[in-house]
DNA sequence: CCCTCCTGATTGACGCGTCAATCGGTGGCC
DNA sequence: GGCCACCGATTGACGCGTCAATCAGGAGGG
């Protein structure tokens, strides 16, 4: 059966409830998510309107989904660094690189899912303020395990110093997605490094 | 016409406008600019409907100049820091405590401009990318001169780490706001020197 | 092998609530 | 008497979500 020629063929529903966020994906990165009809989604994805709201409860629920795709894996690598029995800062690198990465691999689903939900903390984030939060912990975690070790300063909440790796990170990925600073694919190789040594170590030479 | 009492007394168009703007921070602090209807503004300024547009030509405009009073006062701060003849160090930390200042003074106004203007960098925040955007190239500049000087690495793209430096500070406001960190008088206190230190000098021991 | 009926995927016009913004006024003050 | 601060009912656009109609494929009987 020719698919996308001609009548809209039959499919399962599983490939068309992707199609849909695969499109809505697209529509939300490049207008916004307030932004975004529902209309415009069922257009991008060569869908009826009424179907959109077949696979999916709202638009914000489309939203959602994306989010909680991308958001349990990141908790999940997070999760697996800290398991392992690396250095914490060796943790903190694959938190960082595993953020970047998402960004390099898929950028449009990054720039979505910071814009519209980590850093819109008000409107719609609001609803996704644990599991954002449950990130800020794991990463709290790693810290607190190097404060017990004896590699990180315990002079410094470990909540606090969470707060500030993940915000520096998500600035630079703002940096990115605003065309504030360029992101070529070496800088996107350098920024994990140096996000890790610039929090680890510092900017002051030593 | 039963305003308050009497007939509303004229004042000065000056104070009409401050009236409606200090109204406009607590609606917006309490409900987000995208949930709060003009209407609302106008009800806490105890005004009517029509005279919000008598001042203002827009909903946008409200934030707008909110946005606008507050931001060139940071920009002025820092770059009279940059000015003075402190260290790098001791600059940033003008920054830094700039904005955190801002917050320990006026928590409801700083709320609005991070959630709604700096965060919300999709929908308004737009508008004033390039105000934003002046403030990281001053920390930029601030950094810059530290590696000229000698005292940063130098291996370090000055936006990157100044992308870096705001970015945690934001998020510790945001983290304040959201209520997922203390923000005691205390925490305030040395928010500051540990931002600054944390960034400058990194979290492992040296 | 064909016809028929059934299921559920798919469609898109429409209803309705929500606000931003306008506009025709009123009244005090100089 | 004219100007200007002030008022708030009204308008009109906009977009979400509904829902009744349609259509395609498959199962089963003849």
């Amino acid at each position: 059966m020719v698919q996308g020629v001609g009548p809209m063929a039959r499919e399962a529903a599983p490939e068309r409830r992707r199609q849909i966020l695969d499109a809505a994906v697209r529509v939300f990165a490049r207008q916004g998510f307030h932004s975004t009809r529902v209309a415009d989604i069922a257009e991008e994805a060569d869908v009826a309107y009424g179907l959109v709201y077949h696979y999916f409860s709202s638009k914000e629920n489309v939203l959602d989904e994306l989010f909680r795709e991308r958001w349990s894996l990141l908790l999940e690598a997070i999760n697996e660094a800290d398991q392992s029995p690396s250095t914490p800062r060796e943790k903190l690198a694959v938190a960082a690189g595993f953020i970047i990465d998402s960004y390099r691999y898929d950028p449009e689903l990054m720039k979505v899912i910071i814009v519209d939900v980590t850093r819109a903390a008000d409107s719609f984030g609001r609803t996704h303020l644990e599991q954002i939060n449950a990130a800020y912990t794991l990463i709290a975690k790693i810290v607190a395990e190097g404060q017990e070790a004896g590699i990180f300063r315990d002079d410094i909440d470990p909540r606090f110093a969470s707060m500030t790796f993940y915000g520096a990170i998500e600035q630079l990925l703002s940096g990115w997605i605003f065309g504030l600073i360029p992101a070529t694919d070496q800088d996107l190789d350098e920024a994990r490094g140096l996000v890790v040594r610039t929090i680890c170590e510092g900017l002051e030479k030593r």
